[in-house]
DNA sequence: CAACTAATGCGACTATGTTGCAATAATAAA
DNA sequence: TTTATTATTGCAACATAGTCGCATTAGTTG
């Protein structure tokens, strides 16, 4: 899969992300986009651009898909992650920059690792 | 809030978690009861169990809410938590025994975490 | 037993996400 | 530039997970 065509509705939700670091559920961005996108557009750019690996995407802790952009990531044998916080005062979504390495454990093989923290970003905690 | 009344449906759903240490989500949980409850009746009855302290519940990657009884846990300052496990072969998901406890961060204050791995189970490695 | 009211079933509803199809627009070919 | 091709879009209908109001049923208490 991938892009194949450079519409006007991929640059606008690329530039939505670009413009901050959040993490965007399909429905957040439809709200940004003040509905003047198609839902199943959303939802279908969403999905092309994490087959492109422009996006990657996590589930909340509220059964939620976000999506976020792609930072480079290592890649070795063992399964890499990052974490993802959630701030319950102004419910911003982030990816945490450390890197979380799973070990291969002894009863089983882990292939896909997801962390989501919840709490008060700093922001909020100075307030 | 709690369990004011004992009743048939409470005890049936108890009796099925009781007797597998799996998590369930309560479409699966409906399943297993052949619909002869209602499906509103799970919903409510799960939430009660986990208000009063004897289920706990989180998120799979696929956005759905599991339960699984709760074991006694540690409590201290920091937030504690057990990873979940999915596996990709047969689709149980369960609790795994290992604690992990995340120390406060310095730029936020993390009140709950949540750790999901999907893998291959040890009984779906040896086949 | 009777009285009280939590729990239930039912149906309608919300939220999130998916899909088929005809119309549109990005790209390639002429 | 114009035309042809087909990926993308909007729309409506659908799917799945979960919630809620309300009348009825059934635990619990005395
Ligand atoms: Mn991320
Ligand atoms: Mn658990
Ligand atoms: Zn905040
Ligand atoms: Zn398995």
């Amino acid at each position: 899969m991938g892009i194949l065509r450079k519409t006007k509705n991929l640059e606008t939700i690329l530039d939505i992300f670009r413009q901050s670091n959040e993490a965007l559920s399909a429905n957040l961005l439809f709200e940004r986009l003040h509905e003047r996108m198609n839902r199943s557009t959303v939802y279908r750019l969403l999905e092309r651009l994490e087959d492109d690996g422009i996006l990657h995407s996590f589930a909340s802790m509220d059964n939620v898909k976000f999506y976020a952009l792609r930072q480079d990531c290592i890649s070795s044998g063992d399964v890499h992650s990052h974490p993802h916080f959630q701030c319950t005062s102004c419910n911003q979504v982030v990816c945490l920059e450390q890197e979380v390495v799973f070990p291969t454990l002894n009863r089983m093989r882990i292939e896909e690792a997801q962390i989501f923290l919840k709490g008060q970003c700093n922001s909020c905690l100075s307030q």
